[in-house]
DNA sequence: ACGATTTGCCAATACGTTTTGGCCACTGAG
DNA sequence: CTCAGTGGCCAAAACGTATTGGCAAATCGT
């Protein structure tokens, strides 16, 4: 505290040369010419001052800030986000970069998405991730304008910002083909009702796994209700309770999913002996602490976060074209996890 | 992008000052004087430019950042953190300051520690949140020295830093005393097993409450395991058999409670007809997705958050005494929330 | 051996603030 | 009328870095 902290200057001194090549040495700066032994002598020099260059300065001088922003939709409420900030914030570092985390609230309306965006400007960020808690489709802040962009598990009304989402479809895909290779034809899928992507893209792999299998499609197995648990129980109570049941569930959330085990126990249907359940989110509060252990597929909210970051600073460094970027969102895998909801069917 | 941004010059020529003024005015600089109609020009002339001070530059002449770093373990995995990050955004907002998030790895011992303080270190924070994930003992990373620092959830071992905790006998209490206030008297308590503050304060307040109440303390009724669904089931079926059986379960926390409920189910237990239960930790996903909802005693991770970002500025004004705070960690309450799952006793 | 080219380095400036140490003009006291 | 005091303002320096435009010395070609 009481001592200055080591600057450029002092490392100059100490490899008794200038601060210019200090400066061109510590940033590889290009088109500039200094001898390797001279190179050697500053690193090392660095080193034993253990010089770090100081932010503000460079910030001042270069106009860049280091900082990104991220604008996450209530962090508060979901693990999820969480996820996202990790990616984002690994991703990050390994480019030196800072993430600021805005929270923003989805209630609150567009005034406010402008004020938080306004204060990631305040704060001259660089460029600004732009985080919703589920996917769908946003508009953007217009004050983000002029600033690079990316989305993350949203798509950009407009189409002008590159943008990752979940492969909602393929995540399905993956759900379904496990039913199939267990074994199961009769699969009951419970979507939730909302018209946002998941529910068509979770839709689209369950039917086009059916079809791959030849299995035919019965509108009467697909039920849909708000993505909640009980919902869920009621559903999965109405459809297990048939006389034709299907022997395995494909839920569109663990929520749901948590519902369905509490209509299989009070039906005295056993998981996964009697009735196969496939979730989607990998909650793992749920879906580790169910029983049995609830297989789902996981949403890559880590990999979204990273992906973004990256896609960021190419775009920084214009090693990636936006406009080709921002066409279409780009896909990240949807794995699944398998825990122990999932059997073979009963050959009754 | 093209045009410069206006600095803090333009606000100067606009109200016809010199920028030392400009400065005075904007930031109220004590021991200035400037006239009051002079003032309000400037702030006239600054409002009609948007003008924004460059916080690099600040940066780089005061020395001070406006960064506060929150080192919080494992954002990934509990949604706990996501609280104390919001609390301390928004305390952080509140204040004019930055938050960076670095996460850190539980698993990869103090030395990452060290790194990860480094980090923020090198990116000039002025100040440090350090966040555990459960309320422990920590002993800070050495290079935390001379940096202002702020415990979140965990107390220091050196005694040397100010801290928040939850009061864990108080929302043991809290809990204890609302199924006491239903009429119980044989409430079993699912303990956990670690040594950690939680453990200790939680049956502090289970038995203290009893005594309050002059309900005799029986041993047989508390039990201990590792916090987790399993075991929380796994005792429960055990105590919930015996022929003089508990009405009522006061468990460490939801997961616990989530395997109650499963072990209540198997043994044909309503909730809360047949037995009560309480939580601890308001995990929403669990204890709002049970049937019927688990009342529970919510963690103030938000609070703790805002609180100690609230008391680093204070700090870092000179408002407050660090020694005085760091003598004994500051208690925040944990209110109880109630949902479906407390009910009077049976009169059988 | 001599000019031309390249190599290796540096001095000086600018980035946008805050802050120090005044200077000037006006007031009231003597 | 003069002089100390004070109210109102400003010029200039500093913070630590990146960058521009060079200037010597070393190397090369002939």
């Amino acid at each position: 505290m009481a001592v200055k902290s080591t600057g450029i200057r002092d490392v100059a001194k100490l490899a008794g040369v200038s601060v210019t090549t200090v400066s061109h040495v510590l940033n590889d700066t290009p088109h500039t010419r200094v001898a390797e032994e001279t190179r050697a002598r500053v690193r090392e020099a660095a080193k034993t001052l253990g010089y770090g260059p100081n932010r503000a300065a460079q910030a001042l001088r270069t106009n860049r800030s280091g900082l990104i922003g991220l604008l996450s939709e209530e962090i508060a409420t979901t693990p999820h986000a969480g996820r996202i900030i990790l990616g984002a914030q690994n991703a990050a570092r390994e480019h030196d970069l800072t993430l600021v985390i805005i929270n923003t609230d989805r209630e609150s309306g567009p005034n406010s998405h402008k004020d938080d965006v306004q204060a990631l400007i305040d704060r001259q960020v660089d460029a600004v991730l732009y985080a919703t808690m589920y996917h769908r489709m946003v508009s953007l802040p217009p004050n983000l304008q002029g600033l690079p962009t990316v989305l993350i598990d949203s798509t950009d009304k407009a189409g002008i910002v590159p943008a990752a989402v979940p492969d909602e479809v393929g995540g399905a895909i993956a759900a379904v083909t496990h039913l199939v290779k267990a074994g199961h034809t009769r699969i009951g899928f419970l979507n939730n009702d909302d018209d946002v992507p998941a529910t068509h893209g979770r839709l689209e792999g369950y039917r086009s796994v059916l079809a791959k299998h030849e299995i035919p499609y019965d509108a009467a197995l697909v039920l849909s209700a708000p993505s909640e648990t009980l919902p869920g129980y009621e559903l999965a109570r109405e459809i297990l309770s048939r006389s034709d049941r299907p022997t395995a569930l494909f839920c569109y959330n663990d929520r749901m999913a948590m519902g369905a085990y509490r209509a299989a126990t009070e039906l005295g249907l056993g998981i996964p002996d009697d009735l196969s359940i496939v979730g989607f989110d990998n909650q793992e509060l749920i879906a580790a602490n169910l029983f049995p252990g609830l297989t789902t597929v996981a949403l890559p909210h880590y990999e979204m976060g990273a992906w973004a970051v990256d896609t960021l600073v190419r775009l920084l460094h214009g090693e990636a074209d936006r406009k080709l970027l921002a066409d279409e969102p780009t896909l990240l895998d949807c794995p699944l996890v398998i825990r122990g909801s999932v059997a073979a069917p009963h050959a009754d």
